[in-house]
RNA sequence: GCGCCGGUAGCUCAGUGGAUAGAGCGUCGGCCUCCGGAGCCGAAGGUCGCAGGUUCGAAUCCUGUCCGGCGCGCCA
């Protein structure tokens, strides 16, 4: 489907070339024309929609805006749902559609049910997107949580809008992260202190106590490094427990890719020829280079170190390398903003292996600052002290949680208060949205029961309340707040438009009653019953997109 | 010092060049004979950090500046 805002943009475009066909819009040689803008104008008597199309044409063909805007008036071909076209100082083109047709899309909302919303791309893509990919030496924080709730639903969105997306979770399973885990089991296990960087959480402590004997004998054993013997199976016992909580929230990856098998596998070396080849490293003082700086970074970057161990951008190359074999359209990597400084080589990397640079996204997450008594709490897994994924859960549940990160746009930080959030999850506005869903589907079990079923047939005639107008229009719009969302690659504008439409079912529940109370009004209630069901099919699917239930009864 | 991200209502935040800047929460005042009151209606509350500039039009773009956060490693 395409979005309705989609349908009179063309139109605008085609009043503009008729225009210009006919003589009565003059272009200068080689000017081109500036792509139409369309936009839902903030007061309704300004239309359901307008256009700046005659502003911004203005100064290309030496004309007064008006006289432009009345121009592609008279030209505006004849367009679906379009009842008057108006032209409002200093030049704006208004688009106001026509109730009756406004009214039958009731129909059509029904008819594509979970389809609706789904605005396909032109040209779908095949999408990898890489989240949280927190190292596996401790439980998810609410911190870390914050990738895990943005990237799903950006997942969510994009196969809205037809890409194949891949979930991806890019872990380090053989770094000194994962042998300072080891050690601190080790320490635990023997009754020792903690090392000074090691991992002090109780989970290390559970870890120690559960160390099957086999590992531990494999540990001990007379040539073994007991903290990578034992850091690499508490690493995996974590990675698993990391797992089993994305699953609770309802985040499922379709690849776990540990750092090790980018080297085993030889991604790493096969880059690295790729770019030497290329002309694009080099060795100085000991180490290897990449020449970043001949894509614009500000200094080069070691790959390899003077005593040849690779550095983790050593990893990042093989695994562009090894991400773009599998065929990947684009790569997104959704990074806590404190990795910004890391962004520029990616992208210099894959195009000095020959990729187009715009094929790889990184998306940064502002911070999640933890917050107790209104002061600042500095929280690490290092020390143990963090609120973790599974506390959230377990305080205010998926929904509320999925809400909380979702309402918020990337770049925003947040301070997050655990005993704010409990305290407001009552409050949030997601029982809202859910209430009202609740409410649509217990109008439809009523009517079920006393033989009434929906009948969008006569709505067209109907359905002419202005709540009832006001509510349908915002229930058109779905396709379009899904195609931004995912063009944009920013999601938070869906929670907005979930409260909209609920707060609009509010209204139309005010002032519109469904049910009949007697035999003349079964026409009516019919109709009513059907927007009711498409209301609650575009809540539906608006949840749906964002991981959150959509309950029958609350 | 350089770079990135922020600064909008009491609080948390939307607003990606449009018309009179919005929502949730909070505050104050109304509304339950009625399909679910987790609701509805109304009110108060703003020099969009500050100063210039571009534009028919700026919270939005540009420049400068102040404040906050984060980076600037042969750490991960």
């Amino acid at each position: 489907m395409t979005s309705l805002r989609d349908d009179l943009r063309v139109a605008i475009e085609g009043a503009r070339d008729a225009a210009l066909a006919a003589g009565d819009l003059r272009l200068p040689e080689g000017v081109t024309l500036p792509p139409v803008a369309i936009e839902r104008p903030a007061r309704p008597e300004h239309g359901d929609y307008a256009s700046n199309a005659a502003m911004q044409l203005a100064p290309l063909v030496r004309d007064a805006p008006m006289r432009i805007a009345e121009t592609l008036r008279h030209h505006m071909p004849p367009a679906a749902g379009v009842a008057e076209v108006s032209v409002a100082a200093p030049g704006f083109v208004n688009l106001h559609l026509d109730p009756a047709w406004v009214a039958s899309q009731v129909a059509a909302i029904r008819e594509a049910g979970t389809a609706f919303g789904q605005v396909r791309v032109a040209k779908p893509k095949r999408i990898n997107v890489e989240f949280v990919s927190a190292n596996p030496t401790g439980p998810l924080t609410v911190g870390n949580a914050r990738g895990a709730f943005v990237g799903d639903l950006l997942c969510r969105v994009l196969e809205g809008v037809g890409h194949e997306v891949t979930r991806e979770y890019y872990f380090n399973d053989f770094g000194t992260q994962v042998h300072n885990l080891g050690r601190s089991v080790l320490a635990r296990r023997d009754g020792e202190p903690v090392p000074e960087d090691g991992y002090q959480g109780d989970y290390v402590a559970d870890l120690a106590a559960a160390v099957p004997d086999e590992v531990w004998a494999a540990a001990t054993a007379a040539d073994a490094d007991a903290g990578w013997v034992l850091g690499r199976w508490a690493s995996e016992q974590v990675r698993a427990g990391i797992e089993a909580s994305l699953a609770r929230l309802g985040a499922h990856f379709d690849v776990w890719k540990g750092e090790s098998s980018l080297h085993d596998e030889g991604w790493v070396a096969r880059a690295v020829e790729q770019l030497r080849a290329a002309g694009q490293m080099y060795e100085d003082e000991g180490a290897t280079w990449f020449r970043s700086t001949a894509y614009g970074d500000d200094k080069d970057r070691v790959v390899f170190r003077s005593n040849a161990q690779p550095t983790y951008f050593a990893s990042d190359i093989g695994y562009l390398a090894e991400k773009f074999s599998r065929g990947f359209d684009e790569l997104v990597y959704l990074w806590g903003a404190d990795h910004h400084g890391t962004v520029a080589r990616l992208h210099n990397a894959a195009e000095a292996m020959g990729h187009d640079r715009d094929a790889v996204q990184v998306i940064l997450i502002a911070w999640v600052r933890f917050v107790r008594g209104g002061v600042v709490d500095s929280m690490s897994k290092r020390t143990g002290e963090f609120v973790s994924l599974d506390d959230l859960l377990a305080e205010i549940g998926a929904d509320a949680a999925r809400w909380f990160f979702g309402s918020r746009a990337v770049s925003t930080g947040i301070d997050f208060d655990i005993e704010l959030a409990k305290q407001q999850s009552a409050e949030n506005p997601v029982y809202y949205v859910q209430y009202a869903h609740a409410r649509c589907a217990s109008i439809q079990r009523i009517a079920a029961e006393r033989g009434l079923a929906p009948d969008a047939g006569e709505a067209g005639t109907l359905l002419q309340h202005p709540a009832e107008q006001a509510l349908i229009r915002r229930l058109l719009a779905l396709p379009e707040v899904v195609g931004d969302a995912a063009e944009r690659r920013e999601t938070h504008e869906l929670t907005a438009y979930c409260l909209e439409v609920a707060r609009l079912f509010s209204q139309f529940y005010r002032d519109c009653r469904v049910l009949p109370e007697g035999p003349d009004e079964v026409p009516m209630s019919q109709a009513r019953l059907a927007l009711t069901d498409a209301t609650r099919q575009v809540l539906s699917n608006a949840l749906g997109l964002l991981g959150i239930s959509a309950p029958e009864s609350m």
